[in-house]
Order: C-alpha cells, then sequence, then structure tokens
DNA sequence: GTCAATTATTGACGGAGCGTCAAAAATTTC
DNA sequence: GAAATTTTTGACGCTCCGTCAATAATTGAC
C-alpha cells in the first residue's frame, strides 16, 4: 500500500538533512542564527524548497525536539531495565540524567530551546502533542519504579502524594538544577562549586526521608552513584551511536 | 553636587513610564509583541525618544526583572525574619515563593523572560550584574539561615555539602517546579495534580533526609505551613504594595 | 517517444521590526 | 535674545519572514 517513488524517498531525506544543517547552527550560535534563508543557501536550495518542508524555523527546532526526547526516553528505559532494587534503578535513571546532560549537551541544549515560549507557541500542535508523548513516556518509566516500590514495601505508602506527584519532585530537583546550572555561569561565586555532586546529595537525601529502601548513607550513595555511573555509561554511549 | 533640572527629571519619570508601558504588553502579549514603534506610539512619542533611554527592548525586559528581583528578595528578608526555629523561618520563605509566584505573577513570569537566552544574551553587562547580585542576595537570606541551625545544631553537620550547596538543591526543587508548573499544561495528563502540595511534601521529606530539626511528619508539616500562609500572606501582601 | 497533467522548485516581493542618524525642535547658558 | 547644547524626530537601510506566481521537473497515458 505504501508505495515510495524515488522522488518521495528524496524529499524525506532532503528533510533529515535539513535537520542535519540546522541542528548545528542552532547549537553554535543560536536561534536567531537559524534562518530559513541560511539554511536554505547553505543546502544549495531556494527558500521556498525548505518551507516546503517546515511552515517555519520553530518546526525544525521542535522536530530536532523530538530526536532528543526520543534519545532520552532510550536511556530512562535502559537505566529502568535489569533486576536490581527499584532504588538502585532509579538512581541509574539519574545517572541517565547526568550522562545526557554531559554527553548528550546537544539535545539537552535542543530541550531547552524548545521551552523557549517564542518557540513553543509558534509551532504545530500535531509536535506538541509529540514532545508530550515523549515527557510522559519519561514520567511512566519512573512512576512504574514507584509503584513497583510501594507494591514490595520497599517504599512506605505515600499518604498525600500520587506515585507521579512523587515523580515530579525528583523531576524538578533535576530539572531545576539542571536549568540553575545551565543559565547560572556564576554559580560558583554563590557558593555553588559542585552542582551535580550536591544534587545527587540531596535525591539520596529526599528518597531516605521518603523511607524509601534501602537506605544509604551520603558516603555509601556517592560510592554507589560512582560505580553505577562507570558500569552504565558505556551502555548510554551504545544507545547515543545507536540513535543516528 | 546632585542637581537635577526640571527637564532631568521628566526624563527619569519617562523611563518609569515606558516601564509602565511596556510590562503589560509583555505580560499579555508575549515578547514578540513588545516591540520599540508600539511602545512609542503608545506613549505618543517617536521611536528615537525609547531608544534614549533603553538600546534595545532586552534591557526594558531586563529592567522589569530587577525591580521584580527585588520584590522577590524584599519577601525573603521578611520570611527570614523573626525568632522562631530556623527551619520554621525557612518554610515562611516557602511559603513567600508560593506567594510570589501566586501573587506576584506578573513578576514570576518577568523574571521567566529574564532568563530566556534571547534576552539575557543581547542585554548590557551592567543589568545581568544586577540581577546576579539580587539572585546572591537571596541565596544568602537562605544560606544564612542553614549556617544558624549548623551553629545551634539543629542541623547536623553537612559532610560534603557547603551552605550554599544545600540552597541550591532547595532552590533548585522549588524553581524547577514551578517552571515544570507554568510550562506543562497537561501536568495533570501526566498524574500531577497538585503540584504546589506535592512540592510542599518534598521539602519536608528532604529537611527530613538531612535531619533538620524540628522533624515533621507529612500531617503536622502540611498543617504548619497552612498556618504560616495565613499569617505571613498579609504581610506579604503589604509589601507588594509597598513596593511600587 | 511524446505530450499533457501533476508536482516540485524558485526567488522576487510586500510586510514588519530593528537600530541609526542627520535634521529639526526645545532648552539652557551667557 | 542669540548662540550653544541637549533632546526629539521619523525616514532610512538592513535583515528576516512567509507568500505565491512563474518556471522547471517528473509522471503517466497513449
Amino acid at each position: 500500500m505504501v508505495e515510495i517513488t524515488r522522488k518521495q524517498r528524496e524529499i524525506q531525506q532532503r528533510t533529515q538533512e535539513i535537520l542535519r544543517v540546522a541542528k548545528p547552527i542552532l547549537i553554535a550560535e543560536g536561534l536567531q542564527a537559524l534562518t530559513m534563508d541560511r539554511v536554505a543557501s547553505h543546502m544549495q536550495y531556494a527558500k521556498g524548497t525548505i518551507y516546503n518542508h517546515f511552515p517555519n524555523k520553530e518546526e525544525i527546532v521542535l522536530e530536532l525536539a523530538i530526536e532528543a526526547m526520543k534519545l532520552r526516553h532510550k536511556l530512562f528505559d535502559a537505566g529502568a531495565s535489569g533486576d536490581r532494587p527499584a532504588r538502585m534503578r532509579l538512581m541509574t535513571i539519574g545517572v541517565a540524567c547526568e550522562f545526557y546532560t554531559q554527553r548528550c549537551s546537544e539535545e539537552f541544549q535542543v530541550e531547552q530551546w524548545m521551552r523557549n515560549a517564542n518557540i513553543w507557541d509558534k509551532s504545530s500542535s500535531e509536535r506538541q502533542v509529540i514532545i508530550r508523548q515523549c515527557e510522559a513516556g519519561c514520567m511512566q518509566v519512573v512512576a512504574r519504579l514507584v509503584r513497583e516500590s510501594l507494591e514490595q514495601g520497599d517504599l512506605p505508602a505515600l499518604d498525600h502524594l500520587s506515585p507521579e506527584e512523587m515523580v515530579f519532585g525528583l523531576w524538578a530537583i533535576t530539572f531545576g538544577s539542571q536549568i540553575l546550572t545551565a543559565s547560572s555561569p556564576s554559580l560558583e561565586a554563590l557558593g555553588v562549586f559542585d552542582p551535580i555532586r550536591a544534587i545527587r546529595i540531596h535525591c539520596c537525601r529526599l528518597l531516605n526521608g521518603f523511607g524509601w529502601q534501602p537506605i544509604l548513607d551520603e558516603h555509601q550513595y556517592l560510592k554507589l552513584v560512582e560505580n553505577i555511573a562507570a558500569e552504565y555509561f558505556p551502555r548510554f554511549e551504545q544507545i547515543q551511536r545507536e540513535h543516528r
């Protein structure tokens, strides 16, 4: 049923090519450097042709963001798999977040652009929905761990909190710290010298505060995170490579 | 020494008038609606006159952000004062944050715009420095509470964390949740029904996880936050009114 | 193999906002 | 009240956006 002519295939490939051209411009020079004229001339096409693929540059950014969030989702899935206790798999997802921010910094940056109100508001609701679905997917991966722990008794019942609201706190602290780190070049001047370690410790204390077993003291916890990072970073790199 | 002619006073007042005109445009219609032409025609001045006050519209936004952050700083100061235990004054600052987000929503929005890379990168380093100072001021208000608690023994020593890094975690979770709430209209669809209460609980658990006295269970904590809110909201409203 | 129909590409164009700057107007100084 | 200084003005050149009529390429029927 799905016949694809050579020409149609060429057009699909050009959509990919546009994304490949646009991404480094956005990453290196920001949104205002990313113009349709520039993408067109860079590819030796007329501007109108680019407009056949994307109705505006914001949609290009959102398409890049969709790719980025799919990669994030894969990393989360990889972190949540395995048969260790749920709290440790949760820690692995934390490590996946660190990996994503550090080693997939382009994708991380693209996600920031996506949250930019200018961009979000100008792009189509179709792509917005896809983004929301990716977001929900990541949320579900973590919420499943919470549910599992509640069932198994590792995590005492949450009186006033849904499992998703439990995840929301972790999401907020992780996300918040990453935004602050990215947008406050002067964290050191504020007295924050190692934000990554700081957030690791806060997550440990937070989960301890919820009584999530196994309870770990700070020292054990930091050691364990290092081990998980050493073990999982190669797997994450593999996933990153495959995500072409 | 500081002689001010009538004309100079008029010019200073006009700077204020520009801010008063620009703010509702930014709040109601966003950044791209805020144009120098529009501000000028709205005030019945030529565009060049506006450019005598601000070299670009981004600077207008940053100036609004400076006003906003000064208000935030005042609220923090008010929350940190008094002679109750430090942990409770910290909770009061949390309530001040909630007040700011809910009741000073315009200022809160302006702060979001300020973090927009387009705006930040185009504005002068003078204003950027002032913003950083406000940020540092707020940080210091909270960090002082941490130091005080460490000295008094309410808070066990932090092995791997500076007091500012302790604050960083609270900042991250508060800030992160507010951004997520503001930029994810679909939190309910994700299973997050009451993000404000959720973050209150997370803060309680986090501080409990650090062993910060007095330890409170969730129920006591939520009750106490309500009481603090009822007591302090009127004071905060007073500060808001005075902050013209 | 030809030609008409369909589809894709092109780039000039109108519109909008930015920031500038020489000329005009207002104000201050002497 | 005239010269010097300061302030205001708005037209201008620039860049980018998104459109669309004209042109070119492709397809498919015969």
